[in-house]
This record gives C-alpha cells, structure tokens and sequence, in this order.
DNA sequence: CTGAAAGCGCTTACAG
DNA sequence: CTGAAAGCGCTTACAG
C-alpha cells in the first residue's frame, strides 16, 4: 500500500518511505520549513504553506515517528486520573498497572506519566487532584470520570488548554472525549441473564442483588441490572422466571446475610442469583457456609475472592472487564493521537469476557 | 526502576538513559568498540571485551532500540509459514491478519514479513514452501508445524542456521522454539464439557461430533475431546451423562446426516452435542431443519457461518482461539528477540474465549 | 584490533 | 518568513 517515489535513488535496502526532505526538495524550501507547516508552527507565508501541504498530500506523506522520537528534546506529558487502589489486589489498581505496562512499552519515546489518584469516597480529593492535574499541564490524560458534575468541571478545563482526554471504565457521552474505553455495562448484565437462564430450570426464582454503597459504581450497577431484566422481556421469560431485586445498604449487615439466609432455605424455587459488582464474594461466603446447592451464581471482576470462590465452584461465572486492557489501550489511544498522530477509535468497548472455573488460569491480563 | 548516570550533565529534559558513548568513556574506548562488543562482530581484544561488558552490566545498559531502528540499514526478514487460506473469511487467514496488524505497527523499524503458504492437504506443497523459506534466509520465521515429521526438519534446517522460530496454533514439544503461541485444546475441551454439563439435565446423553477429514486438525481434535471425557470423569459424572463418540468421514455425507437426524429423533435423551471443530455449522444447519428443541451445541471458531448460526441460537457456545492474536504474538515475539532484545515467554497459552450470542459482537479480532 | 566520520529522518535553536 | 547547522543514539564502512 506504501508509494515509492520511483525517482529517488535507494540509497540502502530498507523500504523507502518519504522524508521531509523529498518534500523540501519539490517545494524548493529547505527542511525547517517544511517542519513549520507540518507543526503548524507559523512563521510560514500562505502561498508556501499551501505548496507544501500539497505537496505532503501528493506523495502521502507519513512522518517517521521513530526518528521523530529521537530527535525531540521534551517528554510529552500524560495525566492519569483514576481512584485511588485501596490495596494491591484492588480493582483499581488493574487499570493502573496496564498504563504502566504501556508506558514500559514505550519507554525509549519519552513519555512522562503521573498518577493523580482521588479517593473514591471524598469528592474534595476528586477536585484538588483535579486541580494538581490542570497545574501539571499535560499534553493529554486519561481519566475515570466517577462524579458526573467534577467530572464536566475537569474537562471544560482541560478543553480550554486544547487537551485531549480520554474517558476508561465509564463514560460521560458527548463529551469531546477522544475516546471512551470500558465495558458496555447494560450488555454485560444481558449476557449474565443468558447464562444464568441457560442453566437453571423453568419456573424457579432469580435474586439481583446490588450493594449500594458503591457510590462509584452507581451507573454501572443500574444498566447492568437494567440489561440483565431486559433479557427476561426480551425473550418473554417473565412469566418463566422470577426476578427479584435486593439492595444491601451495608457491606457488613449482619442482619441482611441471616435474612438472605433464611429466605434462600424457605424459597427453594431460588436457583439463580446475580450480583451486579465484584461484591459477589460476599455472597459465596455466605453460602459455603449454609450449603449453595443448585444455585448458580454470576457477578463481576476477577478480584482475588472472587477467583478463590470460583475455583471452589461457589460462583459459576464471573464477567472480566479487562480492567488492565482499558489503562493500556487508554494511553495508547493518546500515544497514537500525540506520536503516531493517527486517527483513534471514539467508542472502544471492552470484550465481555466469560470466565468460569476451567479457563480462568488461561486469561492474561493484558 | 531506571538507574540514572548522575554524573552525566542533563543536557536536555528528557529522561536520560545510559548511552553507548557512556560506556566507551568510562571504558577509555571509542563508541565503535563498544558496538562491536554489543554485537559480538567480533575483531576487539579480549581484555577490551571484558572491560566493557563489565561496564555495560555495572551500569546497567539498554540499548535505545529507536535510534538503532533508524540507523540500522539492512531490513530485517522474517517469514511466515501457514496453511494457505481457501477464503477471505476462512480461519487460515485471521493468524496472517494478525502478523499483518503487528508488521504496520512497527513499519518504521525495517521489518521485511515474506509468506510461505502451503496446501493443507498436499504434504509435497509443504516440503516446497520451506525449502523456499530456507533459501529466503530469514533472520526469523513464525511457523505453524501442521505436518510433524516435516516440520521437525524444517526446523532442524533452522536450527542448523540458528534462525529463531515462534511456533503458532500447534506445538512440537522440546524443539527449542523460542515461543509457542496457541491454545491449550485439551482444556478447550474441558470447559466445553462444563458448559454442556451446567446447561443440561442429569440422565441424558451428550454427542461427540469429529470430522475426520481435518488433517491439520487432528491433535486438536483429539486433545479436545480427551479434555471434554475428562471432565466428566474427573468430576464423576461419568454415571449421570452419557457420552456417545461420532466421526464423520466425509463432510458432504448425506447418509450420516441421515442417519444423525434419525439418531436425534429416537433418543429423545440426547440434549447436548460438542463439535470439536469449527465444522460445527454443519450440525447446526442439520438441526434448523429438523428442529434443534433443548438440545445445546457447543463448537470452535468464529468464522462467518458459525456466527450466523450463533445469532440465530442454533449454536449456544464457541469457543474462541483468537488466531489473530496468535499470529500478532507471534511476530511480538520475533520482534522482542530481534529488536527489542529482551527475553520472550516460552509458552504462551491464549485464552480460551466463550463465546454467545451475547458477546459476539463485542468480541476484538485483536 | 581500534577510532573517526558520515548517516538514519527528524527537531531545535540561531542567524539573517 | 526562511535556511543552515547541530544533535538525538545508534550503525556502518573506511582508514590505519
């Protein structure tokens, strides 16, 4: 697909791509002023600008990035805004180590990272390290806009200084953003329907269960029960299978896990439940001890409970988002904005991974 | 993790790496020298040798692969070595798209990619194309060693050579590849044997369809249904589901389909059937005349038909071998060696996918 | 066996 | 507004 100016003499073997300076020679200027027009630097008339634009269009021009990146003497600087990790095994400490496997990656193209990490629980920390974050002045970042309203705030900032973001694991729409990554969360809960409808008879009961405390999890938790109950209409198994939906306000509600217990002994039509967060372990806790029987159950991400709880077939399936994969494709989408300066994807949605007991050793996180 | 060279004034504000000019300084020698050494070309003291490989350690030296990609002259070859693909859509041509995507990737590093193809069911077009792969004199080659006696002299030729090879889609144990990249298709078929399990009755039986005619597929075929048995023994179920082995010789054979299509009518007991193939559309188009009713159906690969019959629930299950992803490893792999000298995975066992109606379409080739 | 110089395709001050 | 030159960190002949 390449073109090969057929007129250059092959200097060496390696394919020969145009250069700038094939440029300059048909435009007759020299090679910085080529550069000019290319960067959009000014200082250039009109008329030479547009010959030479012609000119790069003519013979498809594609810049060498490898010997732009030796060349260029600043790091470009990318912001990384993301909730804190509440310990090394937490969810979000996944997202974190794909952008750090990207960055490794990419080492020799100097590239600065910084973490701006709030904590989920405490909008005042999502503001100052948003604040910090436009102080810094990078060049592009990658954020998980959690509060909708600070989220708006940081963007309009960053929209003013002409830099370009990218949204992972939620996404706020119409936003300028240069890309969303992250899970398509209402499909997600379709898929876990699917699954728990396949293998659980007819006529029994299903239990949704969401933990409410997730403040950060909100949207997520409200599409995937949302996709998980259209399912059943879609597919007019509601007379079929019964849905009910509890909420557990706390993590910790003694009172809840015996009331759970009790109603799973007195409805033995109960055959399926569906956690709609990583929570899910909390409820295979609580059945290794009362007995699961033939439940199954289906929740989310592969958080080290949830992994040990399903290798004891206490969880039958548990959805991955591919949290690592969303931090290392979010900062190459920048890299190939800012260093490829090729055209990404707007809409990446994560594969909505299946995993079960007898394939879990054989997912790779990135 | 990066170790700075204090001493080095910082002359501009990029990250600064150890250089080869740092080493010849410390080492009283010029640059030359010291490029040599890294290369072993030979035609340096010994002495001098150890002095600067002493440093190079002590300092911890990486080379910058970007300033050697651009002053590197020579093109790098590398070869691929495939089954040739009957169509656009077959699945011999998603590992080739794989390579494909990796080689644009790095098309400023000089990378040559040459494809040998064989016929699949012609053991002589094989023999042929890897004397011409020798006789291109590769610096690598990503093969997939189909036929095994033939594929162990391919490779004692490389070896002879000392070309590295990544082997792709099926392995040859001990035959000192530096990688292999597939599936692991005992497990595959292990885990088909859980979805089946989850999904139908107690007391029923379950098909094991083979097509016999897939050359190229054999050991799969076999490992797969090995792991599929395996389940069932290992988690003794051996009693409670019935499992019947067909092979079929001849894909366009009417006459079992016949006979299968009265099997099904008789043994009302039949509720699942695992094709070890992608040849599992065949079965699905059977029973979307004759009626699928409860039976669920598991089989491999996306490949166009099979999807169709996905969407249409005539299929419940595939299983996904991210062949794209293999061929995209594959070359990562050769390039890491090559290029980015740094040591690679010996095994690399990909993912083993469940695939639904669901997920399908948001399913990544790559 | 070793060093000095040119070059890969860009970027970056600097001079005019 | 434009050009000439130095430099990024390596590799590659070439000279001695």
């Amino acid at each position: 697909m390449q073109r090969i100016n057929k007129k250059e003499k092959i200097i060496n073997e390696k394919n020969h791509h145009i250069r700038i300076k094939d440029i300059a020679e048909q435009a007759g200027v020299s090679i910085g002023t080529i550069d000019r027009v290319l960067h959009g630097r000014g200082e250039v008339s009109e008329e030479t600008r547009e010959k030479v634009l012609l000119i790069v269009k003519k013979l498809n021009y594609k810049p060498n990035i490898i010997a732009s990146a030796l060349a260029t003497r600043e790091n470009i600087r990318i912001a990384v805004f993301l909730p804190k990790a509440i310990s090394d095994e937490a969810y979000w400490k996944k997202p974190r180590l794909g952008v750090e496997k990207a960055m490794e990656e990419t080492r020799q193209y100097g590239i600065e990272i910084k973490f701006f990490q709030f904590d989920i629980f405490d909008k005042k920390s999502f503001i100052q390290e948003a604040e910090e974050l436009v102080k810094w002045n990078p060049q592009g970042a990658i954020i998980a806009p959690i509060y909708y309203r600070e989220s708006v705030s940081l963007i309009a900032n960053l929209q003013e200084r002409s830099i370009p973001y990218v949204f992972i694991d939620s996404n706020i729409p119409n936003q300028s953003q240069l890309s969303y990554i992250g899970q398509d969360s209402f499909q997600s809960g379709y898929l876990s329907a699917r699954l728990l409808d396949l293998c659980i008879p007819e006529r029994t009961t299903i239990l949704i269960i969401n933990f409410a405390q997730e403040v950060d999890n909100l949207n997520h938790l409200r599409q995937r029960e949302e996709g998980f109950r259209s399912y059943f209409k879609n597919n007019d198994l509601t007379e079929q299978k019964k849905l009910v939906s509890l909420t557990l306000e706390d993590v910790e509600d003694d009172h809840f896990m015996a009331n759970l217990t009790l109603l799973l002994k007195e409805d033995q039509a109960i055959r399926g439940i569906f956690v709609t967060s990583s929570k899910v372990y909390r409820i295979a806790r609580l059945l290794e001890k009362t007995g699961k029987s033939k439940i199954r159950i289906v929740g989310y991400d592969l958080i080290p409970k949830n992994i040990t709880y399903l290798k004891k077939d206490l969880i039958d399936f548990l959805i991955n988002q591919r949290p690592e994969e969303q931090g290392y494709k979010a900062f190459y989408a920048l890299f190939d904005h800012l260093i490829n300066r090729k055209s990404v994807e707007g809409m990446n949605l994560t594969p909505i991974d299946i995993i079960t007991k007898e394939n879990i050793d054989y997912q790779k996180s990135i």
